[in-house]
DNA sequence: ATAAAGCTTGGAGTTGTATCCAAGGTCAAA
DNA sequence: TTTGACCTTGGATACAACTCCAAGCTTTAT
């Protein structure tokens, strides 16, 4: 049994994190010490080293619910449930990709489209640009 | 002149969002009517549009009214100043735009491996990769 | 003349993911 | 034994960029 500080050491968190995980019912460590203490088990931080990894491949917090509702009972879900949740969160990253990349595209132009030297922005391409499209 | 609702209804803006930018300095329209209504010329309604172009290419409230504070006194400023900011912001979404495609290809990867069938996900191997990497 | 629509202000609420703080209890080391 | 590190709780704060609300005034349409 680790207290709280120790687990959120181990794995790079503060002991906050853990709390708010805790208040948002993503980890409740088992036990408490008689003093009130938490105390983390190896399976609570098996558990906080699954929301961690989750969390590092792009899952939100409530993503990561659902995926530990389904670890709980894994018995209940088909591998359809998992890899449709998988999937659709490739797609959303995908939009976002593509939205920025439209971005940083326009801004590249914008840029090149800009001596970028010591003259006076008074004649500016870039806010030509943004003045009047 | 027009009143706020003209402009952010012209604009496909809410008025709210108009006051919101006036207290936080990015457009202040010039004129009041004698009972206090806004009014807003044609210039601070260009302003308005260079606010939302700028917006629309990527750029936060704060790299606009920085933009705003350029454009406001051109000759104080040079092209590389300018250009230095948009290059700035083409790194940051690159940086974004490397770090989602990592997330994304990891994600794809896990779908990948998943038979995705109407199995039930004891096995799932997308739920184990997760619980020990 | 009256009702609906629009405007004003100051301030609160939203979303997500924490992070910090204060007041107080506990524990280990020097 | 005292200091300092650690723990507890509830609640405040942060960020971005809005969005909404209430109470009250003005303008417009019928």
């Amino acid at each position: 049994m680790q207290r709280i500080g120790e687990l959120a050491g181990a794995c790079g968190i503060k002991p906050d994190t853990l709390r708010f995980y805790e208040k948002n019912g993503l980890l409740n460590p088992v036990n408490r010490s008689p003093k009130g203490y938490r105390l983390y088990s190896e399976e609570d931080a098996q558990q906080l080293r699954f929301i961690l990894r989750a969390k590092a491949m792009g899952f939100s917090l409530s993503d990561i619910r659902e995926l530990l509702n389904i670890e709980a009972s894994r018995s209940d879900w088909v591998c359809a449930d998992v890899k449709g949740m998988v999937e659709a969160k490739v797609d959303e990253l995908q939009t976002k990709i593509d939205e920025m990349i439209r971005l940083r595209d326009s801004l590249q132009t914008l840029a090149d489209a800009c001596c970028g030297g010591a003259e006076s922005a008074i004649h500016c391409s870039i806010l030509d640009t943004l003045e009047t499209k």
